[in-house]
RNA sequence: GCCGGAGUGGUGGAAUUGGUAGACACGUCGGACUCAAAAUCCGAUGAAGGUUAAACUUCGUGUGGGUUCGAGUCCCACCUCCGGUACCA
């Protein structure tokens, strides 16, 4: 054979056409697997400026982790489609007037075409995308389930509005700073009639479940920060003929009341205005408080409040008079809008305290100043003194609800999730309006309800679709004079919130998936993702997956087993890659350069997966020379035995094979690269153990190991061969080394046969004159680890 | 502020969970090939000291202490960086 030169060039776009044409990454729908392993790389969104290179690591960790399943002869599914409504592509349609469709289905051809020259082994015949009426029918589907179960609801509610991209956004589409994450525009609070999905239903199991499942603990904890719950009592204090309830977790501190503090939008004060000497005031307060944004309302230092006078909260137990203030730094979102004040006990009750110069009583003892949080015994508190807060707190809700004073309570963080969009590029809500305005489900016959074409896409804050001149066709004839159509659309976070059910049985036309399949394949077990989704998409999908398992069409209630992010490919600088720093560096080209080979195990090799690490030109180039000298390789191969060879091939087997199932690839990547250094000094290498090196390579470099392969004249592709097992009777380990420590110091090493007995070990250590200056006194301990390390004390 | 995670050569990162710290790779230096350069190949490479050269010695995993024959790994205190979160009662 003649020997050419490494050029992926030559052979790589050969094979993937062979393995599309063979279909050998295609599982067909009726395939009834024995050994199930289902990964999930993320939903991508498509966007216009293609496949990115943090694309490029998810695709390329699922892929790797896919083939070593299918070598351990796993039935694996692996899945790949697109997130295909939303924003961006709206926003691009809007400046270029070109409809977000065809955007979209350019956008979505150029990642298929990427992803392919990845190499990445997924079933084509199972792509979806949301933007597809075959798709968002059970979209629609989904949101007709929660509205039969009750979990879908319309509200005049305050909600967060862009006023950049005229449109309400989820809480969790609100950053911190009060700014839209898609823009970055000033969210304002604007009062809207909006769907709403009644997630918070499901707190407590979205809470609990998260034992069951196999997530990084940091994941896990911030998911459970998100749902905030927190336990305490609900109190009420009589104001004349209204009770007056708070919750609080402290309910140990009730005899430390000094106030109590109602929200601007509670009821209380305008319920009570007769009786309230100050009403003009508190009305004025009120007023100024709700103009405020969420964001002016939390940048205030300083605590403000207007006292109710003339109204009193009788306290439940002693009977004193607490006055009433209403104070906006009180969320009317969380708990009941009304709290206790117990400034000793609590640092905002004590700094409004202080402003407002009002009683501070300290119940729990304790040498430290106040506000004091922590724990201690209870004082001045009646029949609670002595007692641990923990006690006072049981005794307490037990004497609240014997006397109905009060009860205990969980609280949630979690708001219900708002649904409604005001856009056009998304699944229109399925609802139809009688002529009073009442809403009602279409009809099942009326699904997919059609995203319409003749729309003027322009933002007006108004919903596009109210101007389609189709939109409302056959509506009336349909359901009735007077009928009109929800003309919102539904969130993107719909579509992806249960997308990983379609692909288990994407063509089905009577179901989103069928029972069969879903027992077949579902849940998934390994999904890899972005940190970015903790608290919307994930949370999302295990909210549908509940409901789903409550109206019994599976029997499983938690989607994803095993969850793992990849940490973000940084650009050269260090820096995020972006255009804006010009470091961006794109899949393609270094395809180009260098084959999809070098780009996916570099992707591994940098770090490990779950952690961000920075592009270096010189380290890829560093990959790819690892691929030419295994390249080189092949003209090496003979028939000739080798027992070195055979030890060491099965000591790597054993090796990566852990590293497989830790998913620590870029250690995998790294004694591949030892041994090929291994090979690379032997005169010839051993057939059998060429070919196993390169079942072991394959994972990472499935277009290299597979023209090596078939070099070999095998006519069968190398990815459905087998893993190899390591064979310990093979490792012929004759000499080896063991460390000498003297006096807890590394003096050195001896060489002996592998499992020598201590006496072998000592005696080597002996005849060593190397250690004969530390061994002049007597050894008064050894002590030793075989096949590792003696250790003397002299 | 609170809650997580992490600090290892010039760089990215390894260390069978307490057993020779720095695997693998990048970079750097030296050599081979070449008229020359690139590419490729071979060798060296934690720091300081030491020797003609070696041997060798000391120090070394953010800092300070501790446990142990032995600590990157375990315990205590602290520092720094990165994430998350923030009037959630």
């Amino acid at each position: 054979m003649e020997k050419d030169k490494y050029n992926p060039k030559l052979f790589e776009n050969k094979w993937r056409k062979i393995w599309e044409d063979s279909k050998i990454y295609e599982v067909p729908n009726d395939f009834v697997p024995k050994n199930k392993y289902y990964i999930l790389p993320q939903l991508p969104y498509p966007s216009g400026s293609g496949l990115h290179m943090g694309h490029s690591e998810v695709y390329t960790g699922c892929d790797i982790l896919a083939r070593y399943k299918r070598l351990r002869k796993f039935d694996v599914l692996q899945v790949i489609g697109w997130d295909a409504f939303g924003l961006p592509a709206e926003n691009y349609a809007i400046k270029t007037n070109i409809h977000p469709r065809k955007n979209t289905d350019s956008a979505i051809d150029n990642f298929r075409e990427q992803i392919k020259s990845l190499g990445i082994s997924v079933d084509w015949s199972r792509e979806v995308g949301s933007h597809n009426p075959d798709y968002y029918k059970w979209t629609q589907w989904f949101f007709l389930l929660m509205y039969k179960r009750g979990l879908a609801y319309r509200a005049n509610q305050t909600v967060n509005w862009c006023p950049n991209d005229k449109t309400v956004l989820a809480n969790e589409q609100v950053t911190e700073k009060g700014t839209c994450e898609r823009c970055g525009a000033t969210v304002e609070l604007k009062k809207m009639k909006q769907w709403y999905l009644k997630i918070t239903d499901y707190a407590e199991r979205l809470y609990n479940d998260l034992d069951k499942v196999d997530w990084p603990a940091e994941t896990i904890k911030r998911q459970r920060d998100w749902i905030g719950k927190s336990s305490g009592a609900i109190v009420k204090f009589k104001v004349l003929n209204y009770d007056l309830e708070v919750f609080t977790t402290r309910p140990d501190t009730l005899f430390g009341v000094s106030f109590l503090v109602v929200s601007p939008e509670h009821e209380v004060a305008n319920l009570l205005k007769g009786h309230i000497k100050n009403y003009n005031e508190v009305e004025n307060y009120v007023e100024n408080s709700l103009k405020k944004t969420e964001l002016e309302r939390l940048q205030q230092k300083e605590k403000t409040g207007v006292l109710l006078e003339g109204i009193y909260g009788i306290h439940p137990f002693t009977g004193e008079q607490i006055p009433i203030f209403v104070a906006d730094y009180v969320l009317s979102s969380y708990g009941t809008g009304a709290i206790m004040g117990v400034p000793a006990h609590d640092e905002r009750d004590f700094e409004f305290a202080q402003k407002f110069n009002l009683l501070i009583k300290r119940v729990i003892d304790s040498d430290q100043d106040l506000p004091f949080e922590g724990d201690g015994k209870l004082v001045n508190s009646d029949f609670l003194n002595g007692l641990s807060v923990d006690d006072a707190k049981e005794k307490i809700i037990a004497e609240l609800e014997k006397n109905n004073l009060g009860y205990a309570k969980i609280t949630y963080k979690l708001r219900d999730w708002s649904v409604s969009r005001q856009r056009f590029w998304g699944a229109p809500i399925p609802i139809v309006y009688d002529p009073d305005g009442n809403p009602h489900p279409v009809k099942d016959d009326d699904l997919p309800v059609l995203l319409p074409d003749d729309v003027d896409f322009m933002p007006t804050g108004q919903s596009p679709l109210t101007y389609s001149p189709s939109f409302q066709d056959g509506v009336e004839e349909k359901y009735g004079k007077g009928w009109r159509r929800e003309v919102d659309t539904l969130d993107t976070f719909m579509c992806s919130s249960w997308y990983y059910f379609r692909y288990i049985d994407p063509q089905n036309d009577e179901a989103f998936a069928s029972q069969e399949n879903l027992k077949k394949w579902m849940p998934v077990d390994f999904y890899l993702g972005g940190p970015e989704h903790v608290n919307g998409h994930l949370l999302y999908s295990r909210f549908f997956t509940k409901v789903l398992f409550d109206e019994g069409i599976i029997d499983f209630d938690e989607p994803f087993l095993v969850h793992r992010h990849q940490g973000l490919v940084k650009g050269p600088d260090g820096r995020k890659m972006s255009k804006r720093w010009g470091n961006v560096i794109n899949p393609t080209d270094v395809i180009e350069k260098y084959g999809a080979d070098t780009v996916r195990t570099y992707l591994m090799f940098m770090g490990p997966l779950e952690q961000d690490k920075a592009w270096n030109d010189r380290a890829v180039a560093g990959v790819h020379r690892f691929l030419s000298k295994v390249w080189n390789l092949q003209y090496k191969v003979s028939k000739d035995e080798d027992s070195q060879q055979n030890s060491e091939i099965n000591k790597l087997i054993a090796k990566i094979t852990q590293d497989m199932e830790n998913m620590s690839f870029n250690t995998y990547c790294a004694k591949l690269m030892e041994f090929s250094n291994f090979l690379q000094k032997c005169q010839k290498i051993n057939q059998q153990v060429w070919e196993e090196f390169l079942i072991l390579l394959s994972p990472t470099a499935p277009f290299l190991s597979e023209e090596l392969w078939s070099r070999l004249g095998y006519k069968d592709s190398i990815h459905t061969q087998k893993w190899p097992d390591f064979d310990n009777s093979q490792i012929v380990d004759e000499v080896i080394e063991i460390a000498v420590q003297i006096n807890g110091k590394s003096r050195g090493i001896v060489q002996v046969r592998a499992n020598s007995t201590q006496d072998e070990v000592w005696n080597e250590v002996l005849k060593n004159p190397k250690f004969q200056n530390y061994l002049s006194d007597k050894p008064q301990k050894i002590i030793f680890v075989p096949n590792k390390i003696i250790s003397i004390v002299v």
